[in-house]
DNA sequence: TATTAAATTATAATCATTCTAATATAAAAA
DNA sequence: TTTTTATATTAGAATGATTATAATTTAATA
C-alpha cells in the first residue's frame, strides 16, 4: 500500500508535504532524524519547512504511523511502523533493523507466561548495542 | 563497597562532589538525569554546579560506573552500573529497575546460538514500555 | 614555598525541539 | 461563485538540555 492511501486510511489530509514525508519514512532503511528528513525532501520539495516536518511527524505518530526511536545523543529518530522488529544501534550512529520471527515468539512467551498482567507484547522491545571498531 | 572506594578503584580522585553524585547514584532508584542530581545535591553540597555534575557524569561513563538511558523526550538519566538488569520505561517519565536472571539467560543463550558472532551478552537489551492509566 | 596540574565553577554557545503568530490552502456555507 | 471557516504550513522566536570556554579553586609536585 502506497502513502496516499495510508494516509486515507488513517484519515488524515494528503498534503504534498504529508505525502513525501510518509514516503521518504516507508522508503529508507537510515531511521532518519526530523533534519535528515527535511534535508532529503528539500530537493524535490523547496518550499518545506523544518516545522511542518516536526509537525508531520508529531501528526504521523499519534496515529502510529512513526515510531521514535530513542538515542541517547539528544536526536530523536523515526521508524515507519512495519512488522515488529527490533533495533541494532552502532556506536557511529547507523540505526539497522533486526527481524527475527523466532527472538519474537520467545520473548512473548516467555513474558506471557511469566508477567501476564504487565505487559503485552507490543510494548517491548530489544535493543542491541555495537560498537563500531574504529570507536575503541 | 561504598562510593570512595569504587573512585579509588577506579583511579579517580575522590572529590566531594564525585563522592556525592556517586553516592545519589548508588542509592537512588529513579535513574535521575543530570539536573535531578544537581537539584538532590545542592541540599547538602550548596556550593555544587551543574556543570561539574555534567563532566562528573562524563567521566563516570568512561570508567562504566554509570549508563546512558536513552528516553524519547530529549533528556538522558543515568543508572549506577550494578548488575545485568533491563528498564521499564513508563509513559509518566518514571523508569523502574527489572532483574530477571531466567529472561537474561534466555536471552543469552539464544544470541549465542543464533548470532554468536555479532553480539555479545551485555550489547543487549530489554525495553519495556508500559503507558499508564491517565495517558490515556 | 613556588610551580604545575587537575577539578570545579560560572557563563556563554550550541543545537534539537517546541511554541507562536502570520500566511496559505482547502473545505463548507451562503 | 463568493464568503466564511477551519486546517496546514511556514518563518522565526523561545525553550531547555547539553557542551564548550575561560576563570578560579583545589590539590599535587618540585
Ligand atoms: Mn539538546
Ligand atoms: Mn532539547
Ligand atoms: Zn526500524
Ligand atoms: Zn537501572
Amino acid at each position: 500500500m502506497d502513502a496516499l492511501d495510508i494516509l486515507k486510511q488513517h484519515n488524515i489530509k494528503a498534503t504534498i508535504q504529508r505525502v513525501k514525508v510518509l514516503e521518504y519514512l516507508m522508503n529508507c532503511s537510515i531511521h532518519p532524524s526530523a533534519e535528515d528528513i527535511y534535508m532529503h525532501l528539500k530537493n524535490e520539495l523547496p518550499m518545506i519547512s523544518l516545522s511542518s516536518v516536526y509537525n508531520i511527524l508529531i501528526e504521523f505518530e499519534k496515529n502510529n504511523l512513526v515510531n521514535k526511536l530513542m538515542t541517547d545523543n539528544n536526536t530523536i529518530r523515526y521508524d515507519y511502523t512495519k512488522c515488529k522488529h527490533y533495533h541494532i544501534y552502532y556506536s557511529d550512529g547507523k540505526i539497522e533493523d533486526f527481524e527475527d520471527k523466532e527472538l519474537d515468539n520467545l520473548i512473548s512467551e516467555y513474558f506471557n507466561k511469566n508477567y501476564p498482567n504487565i505487559v503485552n507484547d507490543n510494548d517491548i522491545n530489544v535493543v542491541i548495542n555495537i560498537k563500531n571498531k574504529k570507536d575503541k
